[in-house]
This record gives structure tokens, C-alpha cells and sequence, in this order.
DNA sequence: ATGGCTGGTAGAACCAGA
């Protein structure tokens, strides 16, 4: 089982290179984060021509969204709003080999890391802890993907120093995603196969000209699973040449493979 | 020089991303 996941700024925008990324990398199922889209209009032609029949959506107008496209049955379709304002930022599904998979996608926080001033900042905040609060009472086998918007290891950003005061890498976020992952044991799928403190970014923001040049990257998006799940996993995979194909996304696909 | 760009939606010298 294969399972892939990318944040794609927009599914319209980004159909080109996903087919791309689909016929090559052949993952049983794709989770999207920022969808951008209602479901009524999500365009799906593409994943189905590609054997993606089953799909699993929580879209909006405008921003966010996620979805999950199968070429494997999915069931149990769920989605918590653990940001508690109605915006799409979650949807999980059961796979056949009984696995729960929950696509998500934390909030950004905005740009200033204090919760009386940004309001952003503490939904994210609030966010984190929903999910421990969820987790916390977890007892089955999870996957759990998507865009976490934080990058929590020292050598998950391109300076420690320099991103320490800046939303995604500040102190009180890494302490947040610290507690949601020891309230179930999570293991962090991008370390385990590529472990610390070797660079494995997943984000370059579009405003630099060259994101290579001097490769200002962060690790925000992550694959945890359950402890028994994670002793399936065989493969792990950052797809970083995306960044580099035609129209990228700001955010490359990760992919994890798994015996069962 | 981590905001320098990008997308959606409007029809904006807009908003949001991170």
C-alpha cells in the first residue's frame, strides 16, 4: 500500500503536474491539501482516467480544502473541525487493510507568533490542541498526513536562528506538535527513514527567484503513524524535483510505502 | 532580500499563504 500526500496550492491550478506525479509514482491513494474548491466542481475527470474512482472531499470557496483520491475503496468517511469555525481543513477515511488515514491541514497561524495580537495564531494554537485532545483518546491504528505548518526540529528549517521568532518554527508551536505527538506514540514517518539531522525539506516559498539558489526550505508537511502502523512502513519518499517542474506547487509530495 | 510570488475571485492599489 502506497500513500501519498501534497499540499497543492489549488487542484485546478496544479492538474498538469499531478497527473504527472500520479503516472509515475502510481501511490494506491493521494491526499490534497489546499484543494481550493467546492466539491460541486472538483475535477475529477483526471483521477478517474488515471483509476482514481474513489475520492473522498471537503472542499471551500476560496481557500484550504482537502481531499482524498483511492484507487483502493475507501469507507467511514469522518471530518473534525478542530479549528471549531467551519473552515475544510480535515477528512479522514478508513483503507481496506482497516488503517484509519486522516488527511489534514493545520492552519497557517499568520505572521506574528502572539495570540493576543494575532487571533491566527491562537486558532492554530487551539487547533494543535483539539487534536491531542483527539489523539489522546486514539486506540486504533492511524495514519495521520498532511500539511502541519509547523517544522518542529532544528534542522527542519534552513536556520534555526533566523526562524525562531517566525510563525511555523516559533517555540510554543514545536511544544504543541510535541504533545499531540506524545499523546499516541506518534512516529514521525520523515525522520524515521530520514533521520535527524540530515535536511529533508518539503516547503520553499515561491517569493524567492531561484528556490534552489540558497535553498531556504522547511520541513511543514508530515506523515505520522500509529507505532503498529509505522512497523509496516518500508519506503519513504520527499519528491523534491517537483518544486522544479512546470507550475509547481510550493510544497512537494511525500509518499510512504507500506507492506500491508 | 522571509517576502522578492502565486492563486482565487473579482473586475481591487483585493485577500491569503508561511
Amino acid at each position: 500500500m502506497k500513500i501519498a500526500s501534497w499540499n497543492i496550492n489549488s487542484v485546478r491550478a496544479r492538474l498538469d503536474i499531478v497527473e504527472q506525479f500520479l503516472a509515475a509514482e502510481r501511490p494506491d491513494v493521494l491526499c490534497l491539501q489546499e484543494t481550493k474548491v467546492v466539491d460541486d466542481i472538483f475535477p475529477a475527470e483526471m483521477f478517474q482516467r488515471l483509476g482514481y474512482v474513489h475520492r473522498v472531499l471537503n472542499g471551500q470557496r476560496m481557500h484550504h480544502g482537502v481531499a482524498i483520491l483511492s484507487r483502493v475503496p475507501l469507507t467511514d468517511h469522518g471530518r473534525h473541525d478542530w479549528q471549531d469555525n467551519g473552515e475544510a481543513r480535515h477528512v479522514g477515511v478508513r483503507l481496506p487493510n482497516g488503517v484509519r488515514l486522516e488527511n489534514v491541514y493545520i492552519p497557517a497561524g499568520g505572521d506574528v507568533p502572539d495570540r493576543t495580537i494575532n487571533p491566527k495564531f491562537g486558532q492554530k494554537l487551539d487547533f494543535l490542541e483539539r487534536m491531542t485532545r483527539w489523539s489522546a483518546d486514539l486506540r486504533e491504528p492511524t495514519l495521520i498526513v498532511g500539511d502541519f505548518n509547523v517544522a518542529p526540529l532544528e534542522c527542519d528549517v534552513w536556520s534555526h536562528k533566523a526562524l525562531l521568532d517566525v510563525v511555523s518554527h516559533t517555540p510554543i508551536e514545536v511544544e504543541a506538535l510535541g504533545r499531540l505527538q506524545a499523546s499516541h506514540d506518534w512516529v514521525d514517518l520523515g525522520r524515521r527513514f530520514i533521520p535527524a539531522p540530515a535536511r529533508n525539506y518539503t516547503w520553499w516559498s515561491y517569493r524567492a527567484k531561484d528556490w534552489t539558489a540558497n535553498d531556504r526550505g522547511r520541513r511543514l508537511d508530515h506523515m505520522w503513524a500509529s507505532p503498529e502502523v509505522a512497523a509496516t512502513a518500508v519506503a519513504h519518499t520527499v519528491h523534491e524535483p517537483c518544486r522544479s517542474w512546470l507550475k509547481p506547487s510550493d510544497h512537494v509530495p511525500l509518499v510512504t510505502e507500506f507492506a500491508a
